[in-house]
DNA sequence: TGTATTTTTATCGTAAAGGGTAAAATTATT
DNA sequence: AATAATTTTACCCTTTACGATAAAAATACA
């Protein structure tokens, strides 16, 4: 789980930092999503895995695209969807 | 719940797109992800609510960012990340 | 320094994620 | 049409997200 860890920690540290921008506190955004202040605490701190619907509420919630609390880099060019030029090479894996 | 199916319904149906993109089938992303094909199945269906590990072990796979799984508009200038100028007013809520 | 606000930690229940396996249903392929 | 490959469903099982609540810890403020 140490890798995740990674994108766990990041990604909590950018909805805390949206949620300073929007000067709310926990329970506050606790009120805005539905989800409870404890439940928030442990994602910023990146010791929770949210799901996608709880990504989803506060995103909303502090009006930012999901991404924003996600990704490393705010992308500079639009994001050409797959960009798996060349696919895989499974011979080895079956 | 119904409100949240909509993006689990579209970050499906994105990670489906990506997934052929790629020209595996879900026994392969399976094997490069470490997920169940049978959870694979369910969440490109929209039956499933991911983790954000989950997402970002997917989208790793699929080499695409989580925001092309999960954003509805592919952004095309960068986003400034508290688009957020003005705050909320929570004065009704408390 | 004391008091209030905010955040963190802990515990308890419930619901759901996700792996494994196997069977059913679809969808190619020949 | 028959067979093979892929996907979907359905179990069972363990782990964990999440709400609620309360208490502890940390910050801010008077």
């Amino acid at each position: 789980m140490e890798e995740n860890q990674n994108i766990l920690i990041a990604t909590g540290r950018r909805i805390r930092a949206a949620r300073k921008e929007n000067r709310i506190n926990l329970h506050q955004l606790a009120l805005l999503t539905g989800i409870s202040a404890p439940a928030l605490s442990l994602i910023e701190n990146g010791k929770r895995d949210p799901r996608l619907s709880t990504l989803s509420k506060i995103a909303g919630a502090l009006r930012v695209p999901i991404s924003a609390l996600t990704d490393k880099t705010p992308k500079t060019e639009p994001v050409e969807l797959p960009s798996a030029v060349e696919g895989y090479d499974l011979s080895s894996l079956l």
